[in-house]
This record gives C-alpha cells, sequence and structure tokens, in this order.
DNA sequence: GCTCGCCATGTCAGTCGCTGTCATCGCTCC
DNA sequence: GGAGCGATGACAGCGACTGACATGGCGAGC
C-alpha cells in the first residue's frame, strides 16, 4: 500500500491519538505526527483533511450504520409516521450502541482529547448534525413529513448525544447500550404532561 | 473610540459580510475585510477570535437571553420536572423567537453565506450546542434531574435549530415564532404512540 | 524477467490564518 | 499641556493547508 510499511492511515491515527493525548491537541504539530508515523507532513493532509479529521474517521461508518437501520426499519410502515419516525430512529442508534463503540477506556481517553479543545469539540458536534441531517433524510424518503423527519432525527441524536456523553463520564461503567435506552425512555416522559 | 472613525467593530462586521456574500468566505482574506473597513488585519483579530466568529457575534446574546427567560420561568415549581423543563426551553425560545431575531431577509443572506461554506455550518452547531449546554445548566440548578435537563435543553433546541431553518427556507414569509410553536406542536406528537 | 504504468509518497514553494511584541496615536483627566 | 490609557499600526514569525512536480514500489502484460 504505502512506498514503505503498509498501513499508513492508522499508523498516523495512531501516532496523532498519542500526541494529542501526551501533550494536546494545540501543542501537536502535523509535522510531529507525520515524523512519528514514518511519513510526511504531505501525506498526513492526503489521508486527513485536517488536522482535526484524524480523531473523527470512523463517522462515516457510524452515519452508515444509522441510515442503513432507518432504511430498513420495519417500524415506518404505519400510518403514524411521527411516532414510529422516532421509534425507528431511536432503534437505530440501539444497535449502533451495542455494535459499534470501541471500549470504553479508548472513548474515554478520546473524550479527554476532544473536551480539552473547543475546535474538537466544533467538529464533533459539526459530525453529529450531519448525521442527524441524513437520518432526516433517509425518513422523508420513507414517507415521513418534513416537519416530523427533522424532528425525530433531532431528538433522536440529541438523545444519543446525552447518552454518550454520560457513557464515557460514567464511573459505574454502564453499557452505552443501557444508557441510549435510559435517555430514550426519559425523552417520552419529557412530553405527555405539557401537551 | 477608534484611532479614527468609530464603529469599528460594526464596520468589519459589515465589510466581512459584503465580502462573504459576495465572492464567497474562502475567496475571502482577513486581509481584504480589514482594508475594506479602513483598519488592518491586525485589528480584525483584536475584535474577532477568527475569522467565522465575526458572523457569529450576536449569539451570546440570545443564549444570555435564553438563560434569563429559563431562569425566572415560573413553570419549573411543580413536582413534575421534566415536561416543566421542556415547557420552559420552549417559551424561551418563543421568546427569543419573538424579540431577538433579526429582519428574515437578512437572516436569509446571512444564511446563504453559511450553507456554502462547511466550516462556517461548524461554528453554527457549535453556537448551538453551547447553548444547549447552558440551558441544561440552569435547568439543573433549578432542580431538573441531570439526564432530564440534558434531554429537555436537547430536544429544544433542535426544535428551535429547526424551526429556524424551516422560517430562512420559507417562501410563504412566515414568522420565526410560528414555526417555533409549530415545531415544539409536531415535537410533542413524536412521543405518545409509541411508549 | 523486463518494461510500462499506476498509485502512494516525497519535495518544494507558496498562501493565509492567527499571534506576540512594541511603537504610535488620539482622547481624557487633571 | 503633560500624563496616562485604550485602541490601532507595523512587523516578524509559526503552523495549517495546497498545488505542482519528481520519485519510488509494485503489479500487469508481454
Amino acid at each position: 500500500m504505502g512506498r514503505w510499511e503498509p498501513n499508513a492511515q492508522s499508523r498516523l491515527r495512531q501516532a496523532a491519538m498519542d500526541l494529542y493525548a501526551e501533550r494536546g491537541f494545540d501543542q501537536t504539530t502535523v509535522a510531529e505526527i507525520a515524523e512519528r508515523a514514518g511519513l510526511t507532513e504531505r501525506t498526513f493532509f492526503r489521508h486527513f483533511a485536517d488536522k482535526r479529521e484524524v480523531l473523527f474517521a470512523g463517522s462515516e461508518r457510524l452515519q452508515a450504520l444509522l441510515l442503513k437501520s432507518v432504511a430498513e426499519s420495519p417500524l415506518l410502515s404505519e400510518a403514524a409516521a411521527g411516532p414510529a419516525a422516532l421509534a425507528a430512529v431511536a432503534a437505530a442508534f440501539e444497535v449502533a450502541a451495542a455494535d459499534y463503540f470501541p471500549p470504553v477506556e479508548y472513548s474515554r481517553q478520546r473524550q479527554r482529547v476532544i473536551d480539552a479543545n473547543p475546535p474538537l469539540q466544533e467538529r464533533e458536534v459539526a459530525k453529529m448534525d450531519r448525521i442527524s441531517a441524513a437520518l432526516a433524510g433517509i425518513l422523508r424518503e420513507r414517507g415521513v413529513g418534513d416537519l416530523a423527519a427533522a424532528l425525530a432525527a433531532e431528538a433522536g441524536t440529541g438523545a444519543f448525544k446525552v447518552a454518550f456523553t454520560r457513557w464515557v463520564a460514567d464511573p459505574a461503567d454502564g453499557s452505552l447500550l443501557g444508557h441510549v435506552r435510559e435517555a430514550i425512555a426519559e425523552l417520552r416522559t419529557l412530553l405527555p404532561a405539557t401537551a
């Protein structure tokens, strides 16, 4: 694959994670990352669009998994499109929570790096926003109205964000799936009494 | 205020908006913005943290207004903290929608610039995320549980994002307040049937 | 087994966002 | 009208990112 050793991309990712964790994102230059990976700065930018993106490479796979779940969801055949839409999004995130995410320890270290740096937080919420937009698009394709689709996607994504945050902060080491289910359940309690 | 003409900050903002709209964000350098405003590049960065921030200067005021609404909300005295929390957030956004935002034409132009440039979209969602986090903090201070506070803030903010998007895209020139109310009402229909 | 061509990487030069530092200017207060 | 102060200018420099071209490895085809 590479001119020398293989796996250039994952070597770059590993080097970046290590350096970001050791000395912080700002105090790490792309040249240093490349050097540790045995490559050049120019090659780094051939594998990652920018210095932040190296931490968010898995995002497309997560998005694809969520879209597939919703695209194939049996919940969306009904007339009650709105509630079914949210249920389908919630189910998709439950699948992802069970299958997709790395061990909590890795996620914790990654999150420490992100939490210490505003530009990285910006990228993270941007990724979630794109996921939300993509989910809304799929819901529309499956016949959900524009407004309901956008809201179901936003609410589901928001619940997942909350669940993920609580998971990495959880000292009791609960499962991500547990946190997601808890957040979805709590979300449902937010509505009825105020209608 | 300035060494020469007054209103340096708003001149910079105006110059930036004009240039971004005319030739695009990427094709505009900070030096060009400063020149059009009759200032230097260095002065631009004394007024705005970075090249994007010039489009998001009003965000702190919006956040302050929302926090004030929720802090003073009479809805949060009840036992049913969850539903009351969402209601308080929704009410805050309705107040903001009625009072705070500029005419739709200005918002439309601004949104065209943002929609044409991913880094600007990133900043925009980051601002909304910070607002959501701040709202969750206030809700916690007022006695709402951690999970319910975070979810009410996320859901309310998400509904507002959807409403705002539909407002600037609305060919019928509906009011922002109308869109916000519609989104909140639709959000409430997403839950019951699937509990 | 040799050559050709593709693709990943290296090299180099350049632009621009952004920052620190110090000088300078205008205004205000006394 | 001098002193102090806050905003601006001038300058130097770092680092992220890009475009253009050179170079090396590796497989396909002969």
